[in-house]
DNA sequence: TAGATTGTTAATCGATTAACAATC
DNA sequence: TAGATTGTTAATCGATTAACAATC
């Protein structure tokens, strides 16, 4: 199944992960562009727009596998679709989510989360008052039929917005009834197999980006 | 006020972004480890608990002016406290909340953001059947009472939950009201002066970067 | 054609990793 | 003392930025 490609992307070179987090920036402010009816979008104005550099675009968008114009730009239409299916975004990838309580909860509610890509097929929980319940059409389900679930359903991706305390445990289970790939929202490190594709999202890593730009600043600057 | 530090700390120079991001999570680490009665720690062994560089340890740690012993480590207790201060976490920075959906609520009722230094005062909506509610604590108010509130109590801080399209729209008054810092939930860029600190945290990069790796594994690999 | 823009290759910049001296 | 670990300086690696040729 290697470099079968129809688009002509850049397959499995290795790609910057700063690009692939860029990308979905570039995605929501083309889908703003497009809205307005334009048709075609040149890197010196996105990156005027977005403040980035306009070569670093050009970049960024050719992993997408876009051809652009010169004089031209890119088409607009064509590059979203480019962007979204290098990205996975138009694809239903199943995922479960571990822990309905207050970001869990707003996850589910997050209707927008299937329009990049993420379908969360059903939410798990070990609190009695939580199973049955729906959230924005997700049912939540007792954690006692995780493990049937994810090996009859083969789903890949586990969410998980649970206690830290219990992470690594339900982590280890996930991993050995074959989920691929965590969204770790706890703060704890999760120490599982190399191949096991973790993402970390820490709002506390920007917490501290935040805090010392904030405090930085503040010292530097007479008030 | 520069260089009126207490603690020999790297003060004002630059410090690097991903060095930042680690500190949360060797905060984290450092306080499990703690509570289970250990004194000291060494760089070899937390790099191996976190599978990160060790020499990676012993730089990220040193910014904040903590000093270790050869052949024993590092103080813990010590060690999280020159973090603490370091980035701000054991002051109560002030916040305001805008925009109390789903996202936003989860974030109100996440006690534990205090611990990161975070205290948010109050949030705002403009929907009249939120306004008046009380989520973990903390009060929505209409979000008309957002100006005299901000320029009233110097809160430098905004952390923004709200709908997309009205972000830049909010984020221009409130810099115009005082604000310093925003934390960004939305997908949007914020195009404000620059010496306004913006912190975007966006679920839609991690999905990116996650997805990418998913789909990079299953082809590379025969399954 | 002239000029703006793409796209690629080279140079720079910054972060990570390696090497090694200092030290308890 | 011997050896593990800190802490600093140098080398490497990777991403960003700059330069420039190709092209519509």
């Amino acid at each position: 199944m290697v470099g079968h490609n129809i688009h002509k992307t850049n397959g499995n070179k290795k790609i910057p992960e700063p690009t692939l987090k860029r990308l979905p920036l570039y995605l929501h402010y083309l889908k703003g562009i497009m809205n307005k009816g334009q048709m075609n979008i040149s890197a010196p104005v996105i990156g005027n727009d977005l403040r980035c550099d306009p070569t670093q675009v050009v970049k960024d968008l050719s992993v997408t596998g876009i051809k652009g114009k010169p004089r031209v730009g890119y088409n607009i239409y064509e590059l979203i679709q480019n962007i979204e299916t290098y990205l996975g975004f138009n694809k239903n990838n199943d995922a479960f989510l571990i822990g309905a309580g207050n970001l869990g909860t707003a996850l589910l509610s997050y209707e927008q989360l299937q329009g990049f890509g993420i379908n969360i097929i059903a939410a798990f929980d070990n609190d009695p008052a939580k199973v049955g319940q729906q959230q924005g059409h997700i049912n939540v389900l007792h954690i006692s039929k995780l493990q049937d679930l994810v090996t009859r359903l083969h789903v890949h991706i586990a969410i998980l917005t649970l206690p830290g305390d219990v992470a690594q445990d339900i982590a280890e289970k996930l991993v050995k009834w074959g989920i691929k790939a965590i969204w770790n929202f706890t703060p704890v490190y999760l120490k599982l197999p190399q191949h096991i594709i973790v993402q970390h999202t820490s709002m506390y890593a920007n917490v501290a980006v935040l805090l010392k730009k904030l405090h930085h600043a503040e010292n530097t600057y007479i008030e």
